[in-house]
DNA sequence: TAGATTGTTAATCGATTAACAATC
DNA sequence: TAGATTGTTAATCGATTAACAATC
């Protein structure tokens, strides 16, 4: 298993430019929509506040290719993104948990020019089964295995109380699912084809609150002790 | 500037042991919740995939400290992630843009346990001006830096469409706000003090559908085509 | 052509992992 | 005490950045 396709090279692509292509991708969509054709690392760079060689690198991922001296076309960047990404198919998904944050996941409509569609919505709460949301109706959270493999869903969404998640989780596992956005901060046990993403809501909360922290903190240090209020 | 603090040396925290330190963090709620007291990084390792000498050394940051042979306190490393994180205190929040993903964002009540309360929400359109949202009352936008600079709040969430984030940071840092958590998938041009922190929906979902699409890919190439519908 | 920009290889930097002494 | 675990220093690994030849 360690030696797989050892004549045909798997080329991973790092995490950060996974990260940094969705970035990309809605500079250049800017782009796009003011008439730009044609663009450079450079500029993108400056823009972005990227080194010019990581655009240059990340780009090359994608297999885009540009033209010394010009740059590339912007067109050609977005498609090749659009592709590498998975973005210029739509995946159907199954969104579980109908709450605040279901309920604003399922009124996305940008999702679908981002290769998703949600295409059904569930919960266990009596209260919400049968209701629309955004068009969508609540479904009783036990149908979902079935459903989801009579309609080879292959994406779920989970954003139910993290007390929920897991027993959620089995259910997709068992209706076929193979990858998993998950929403609740639990960390998920799920067989090891199955991927999961979670969405980690708190990192960038953490991120922030701990600058602030040491921000008030150093003022504090400098003795203009509660300048900032508070 | 460069060598600021040359005396009482400046360490900066990785951001990935900042990303991994809310996930602790659940986790040691999770054992307190059953009673555990005492933890050692080998068990954690186990149980979140992590390499526990990355456990250990991530710990090593909050200023923890355990016992050799024994392991940690779960209420220690609660209280030092929380005071690390900031966490213990408690940030005023203004949000802007009571669409869906605000009014998710406003009854999200766990986050005052995450040091966030998000005390005004603000909107330009007349519409929703005047409503109660989640027990806040929706308040007309140009009131924002006023009502900032005299509550003294330092950090704002930006969760409006695209083309309107821009504006909505510029009255934010008119309004002295130091931090701003931007779910508008837009790079935002703020003064240098000023920190912004993007949420990034579409990187995991980039990173899921790539995956899901390379995944479709390898069965193709095997010739197993069609297999999972679509 | 000259100069800007690509594409790629090499050097650097930082995070992860391994090794190991200290300790309860 | 012996063994498990911490805390830390060193080795490894991978991503970022620098250098530079190729090219339009």
């Amino acid at each position: 298993m360690e030696k797989a396709a050892d004549h045909k090279e798997v080329i991973t692509i790092p995490e950060p430019t996974l990260r940094r292509l969705p970035i990309y991708y809605q500079y250049l969509k800017n782009l796009e929509s003011t008439g730009t054709k044609v663009i450079s690392c450079t500029t993108i760079g400056n823009d972005l506040d990227f080194d010019p060689t990581q655009v240059r690198k990340d780009f090359s991922y994608t297999g885009v290719e540009g033209k010394p001296k010009v740059g590339y076309l912007v067109a050609d960047l977005l498609r090749e993104i659009e592709e590498f990404l998975g973005w210029n198919k739509v995946n159907a998904a199954f969104l579980v948990g109908a709450g605040n944050l279901g309920t604003a996941l399922l009124g996305y409509s940008q999702f679908k020019q981002h290769g998703l569609s949600i295409v059904g919505a569930f919960d266990k709460d009596e209260a919400k089964i049968g209701r629309l949301i955004h068009g969508k109706r609540v479904l009783a959270l036990e149908k979902l295995p079935g459903l989801a493999l009579r309609m080879g869903i292959r994406l779920g969404i989970i954003t139910v109380p993290p007390a929920s998640a897991q027993e959620v989780a089995d259910l997709m596992v068992k209706g076929g699912i193979q990858a998993i956005w998950n929403f609740a901060p639990v960390t998920l046990k799920v067989p090891s084809p199955v991927l999961v993403r979670n969405e980690e809501l708190y990192y960038s909360l953490a991120s922030l609150s701990h600058s602030l922290a040491k921000k008030m903190h150093t003022k504090t240090e400098k003795g203009e002790e509660g300048y900032a209020s508070n």
